[in-house]
Order: C-alpha cells, then structure tokens, then sequence
RNA sequence: GUGACCGUAGCUCAGCUGGUAGAGUAUUCGGUUGUGGUCCGAAUUGUCGCGGGUUCGAGUCCCGUCGGUCACCCCA
C-alpha cells in the first residue's frame, strides 16, 4: 500500500505514456474493468497458490447469517459462505469474463489492452507488492503464431523506449514442459516437473534435481533429464536437439514448430534475436496457459520479472464462450519503475508545472492579478495566483519551495508605474514589464524554460 | 501459507538490563514597514501501529493483529 507523490507519478506517468503509446500503434485498444469480481470467477484459474493469494471480500451486513458452527470445521466451506466477492488478481480472467459477456460488442479477433491495478495476497518483498498496476496486451480469437510475434515484438520495442538494456524474453511451450513427463514416463506427475524446473534458474539444476528425487523420480529418469536439461546450445540448436529427443511425442513436435515459426517470424519483424532465449525449463505458474509461454527478465537485476504472459486458448470457454483463442502478456509497471529508477533512466521532469507565480499584496489587486494571470496563460506559460495576501517574503519562500523560476510582483508601486516586475528566482534579477506589453515575459522565461530543472 | 527482523514527533532516528519520551530535520513566529533560497533567536510537535496480557508500574517483557523490510512459496 502506497501513496505517491507528484514527482512518483510524473515518473510513472513517463513509462505508462510509452507502453499506451505502443498499445496504440500495433491497433490496441483499451477497456477496463471492475477491481472487484466475483470470487468464483477468479477461483480455479490460477493454481492452488495462486487461489490462497487471492484477496477475498467479507460478505457486506451480517456475514455470518448462513453459517453454522460446523462449518468452522472446513475453511473452505465456510469461506464460500461468507465472502462471494473479491478483488482481482491479474487482468486476464477478468478479460476472458469480459469477453464471454460481451461478445457481441467486439469482431474478432480483439486486440485489447488494460492498465490496472491487481491485488495479491501475498507477503510483501523487493519488487513485490500487495497492490501494484499491470499492463495488458490480450489477443483474442485468433491462434494464429502472428499474435506471439506481434507482442513479442512490441515488447522488445517498449523496452527499447524505455532504455532497458540486457533484457531477455525467454520463450517455452507448455506442450515441450508436458513432454518431459512422458520422456521420462511420469505423465502423471506434469505439474510437478513443471514447477519445479522453473527454478532452475533460480536455484540451480542440481537442486532442481534433488529436489525431484524426493519426490520418487528415480536415478535413471533424473539422469534422463539432466542430459536434455544440461544441453546448452543457440536457439536453434536447442530446439534442433529437443526435435531429436522428443521425435516420438507428436505433440512436442507441435510445440517446436510453433517456437521454430516464431523465431523465423521475429526475425522478419525485425526483432534482434539476442533478446529472445528459448528455455525450455519456464513454466510459469498461472494454471491457465496452454502453448507458448514467456517472461521477460532484465539480467542482473534481481527483481524477478518484468513481464510475462503466454497463451491460453481454452480460458474463455470457461465462461462460455466456444473455440475461444487467447494470448497475451502483461508488464509489471512497478518493477519496470523501480529497474528504471535504479539505472537513472527516468529523463528529468522538463517544465509541466507553474513557471510563474503572481505574488499578492491586497486583495484589492485581485481582478487586475486575475486579468494579468490570464494574458500570461495565453503566452503558453504555466501561471498561478498566491491565494492570499500573506507577507511576500513568504509567497517568495513558497515560490522557491515549488522551484517556480519566476514570480511577477504587481503591488500599488508598480501599479502606478503602469508596470509589473518578473523576477528571476534562480539569480535573483528583476525586469519592469509594461502592463500592456506583457508578452516581453517571453524575452527572460523562455530562455530558462528547460534549465530551470 | 512458512520463517527472520522492524513499526517512537510530518521525516530520519535515539531511548541500556521495565519507572508515564528525546535529537536532527521539517513546521510556525521573529530578526521593523513590499523580496526567497544562507545565517541567528524562539515556539509547537507524539493515545511510542492497534488490541489484549504480565506487573505497583511497559515505548521497553508476553500473546494476537495490522503494516513494513527480507528470505521461502509463488508471481508483475
């Protein structure tokens, strides 16, 4: 939970504009939905953890109307009793509802995108918030290999923007993670082989394989996977080498040609490839992804991800929507704030904010300060009133707080002479300006507009 | 959901082995009448996160809870 401050949001807004402006360019478009959705629309979507770290809304009035002392015995029960709404936990569910209900509304494919606030459980860490804003690019309705090219290559173009260097987009396909399984015959146990070799980068393949011989995977299919998980290679290489592993499961064979095509597509769209890596240990861990999955991950940083997404072409049958296809990805705006911050790539606030400040002696001058305020907004020049007559040392001390580079005084004095002084706030020096030649402000402010800041 | 540490004035923090709170900074006022950013002087500031317990007495100990930081888990 957070506030932030105007100079948060001026740094924030800065990469919003960039990933909005791209969104645009590749024929986005946006919707938004409710932060609360009904808890049984998000159950069930996101795995086990993911349902524990959804946050659950208590039932409004008297919550406990329908319970009875036995259902304290069965959390789950009971919690189905008390709470039916929650908050959401990504923008992805909430958009396969949206499309189930509003089919009618959009031709297909729909290419929407969603900037929002999710909210997640969970304990808070370094790069990790309980509410924080994610960016979302969804296609739906088309299984087309496009899609995977198209945000894969607008991906690479906001980073660019964006000025992060080292950033990799990894690439897998739940089809290949499947077929590890059946490689070393334990279909039954997918899920786990999958969790658990997402971690190899994070703890290691031996640990990853120790940690799998606990769970009763022999010696001889450990060592069975070692040797596909150790090969190292290019792209190419790797998939050429899984083609020749896999040769027997026809559906691994799919999931390969579906990367291979990516490649060779990105390369068309003009994609530099050394950003792309395919490794076929991510697994990610949304329950709903079906074909390619990625995760976009800036090396040495230690924050995790700053992207992730993959298809998910049955989710909105959930919902009742048939043949439904989707795809898409979703940029953390937090971290992507904090990486940005941590390699000074926010540029410097140039001048959005007040220019010039009109001190105030009398209330009287009002209407004339009103007048002069709007003749010099005309200029193009940010102008606002000190609201009340105070001692001007302290509109003056105010103005300097604000880093307003100019101020205008307009007192009886200066009244009298027909003139108002500008005064320069960063050296101190002070212009007469004629009442009614008010546009030569341009000749001091204009110059100091950008080095003001 | 698990573990560690933390939560004291607006901010950064001090407060030893329990005896009802302090510094720097910020704020406000002043250093004479209409000129800031420096300097000097003065003043204000807190239900010590919240709830309960132990105790004659708790910021200081115990339990719970909420929030923060970090590591798991998982993820943006």
């Amino acid at each position: 939970m957070r506030d932030f401050t105007p100079q948060q949001v001026y740094e924030r807004d800065y990469i919003l504009n960039i990933i909005k402006e791209n969104f645009q360019k590749y024929g986005f478009e946006p919707i938004e939905t409710p932060a609360i959705e009904k808890l049984s629309i998000l159950t069930e979507k996101y795995g086990d953890e993911g349902d524990k770290l959804i946050y659950k809304i208590i039932n409004s009035g008297d919550f406990l109307k329908n319970t009875d002392i036995e259902d304290f015995n069965d959390k789950n029960k009971l919690l189905k009793k008390i709470s039916e709404k929650a908050l959401r936990y990504d923008l992805t569910v909430p958009l396969a509802r949206y499309i189930a209900m509003n089919q009618d509304k959009h031709p297909f494919p729909f290419k929407r995108y969603q900037i929002q606030n999710v909210w997640r459980a969970d304990r808070p860490q370094k790069g990790r918030f309980r509410e924080f804003c994610q960016c979302d690019v969804d296609i739906i309705g088309t299984n087309s290999i496009l899609s995977e090219v198209e945000l894969i290559t607008m991906a690479t173009e906001i980073l660019n923007q964006l000025k992060i260097k080292n950033f990799k987009i990894k690439i897998n396909h739940r089809k290949l993670l499947k077929a590890f399984s059946e490689y070393i015959n334990q279909k039954d146990k997918a899920t786990l082989l999958s969790i658990t070799l997402d971690k190899v980068d994070k703890i290691g393949l031996d640990n990853v394989l120790a940690e799998l011989k606990k769970n009763n995977i022999s010696d001889n299919q450990i060592n069975k996977l070692k040797e596909v998980l150790q090969y190292k290679g290019t792209n190419e290489e790797i998939l050429l080498f899984l083609k020749n592993k896999f040769q027997n499961i026809n559906y691994a064979l799919e999931g390969l040609e579906d990367i291979q095509k990516l490649l060779t597509y990105l390369k068309f769209s003009g994609v530099n490839l050394n950003y792309i890596k395919v490794d076929p240990t991510i697994a990610r861990g949304l329950a709903y992804y079906t074909g390619t999955v990625f995760e976009i991950i800036v090396e040495n940083s230690n924050i995790g991800s700053i992207g992730g997404g993959g298809r998910y072409d049955e989710m909105a049958s959930v919902f009742g929507l048939k043949n439904s296809y989707g795809i898409g990805f979703a940029f953390g705006l937090d971290r992507i704030w904090s990486i940005l911050k941590n390699e000074n790539l926010i540029p410097r606030k140039q001048t959005n904010s007040t220019q010039i400040l009109i001190t105030l002696f009398d209330e009287e001058n009002m209407p004339l300060l009103l007048k002069l305020s709007k003749e010099i907004r005309k200029l193009d020049i940010n102008t606002e009133l000190y609201p009340a007559p105070i001692q001007i040392k302290k509109q003056l001390s105010y103005a300097n707080k604000r880093n307003i580079p100019f101020i205008v005084i307009l007192g009886k004095d200066e009244i009298t002479k027909n003139k108002f002084i500008l005064k320069n706030m960063k050296n101190g020096e002070q212009h007469f300006i004629p009442i009614d030649r008010i546009e030569n402000i341009l000749n001091f402010t204009s110059k100091s507009k950008i080095s003001s800041y």
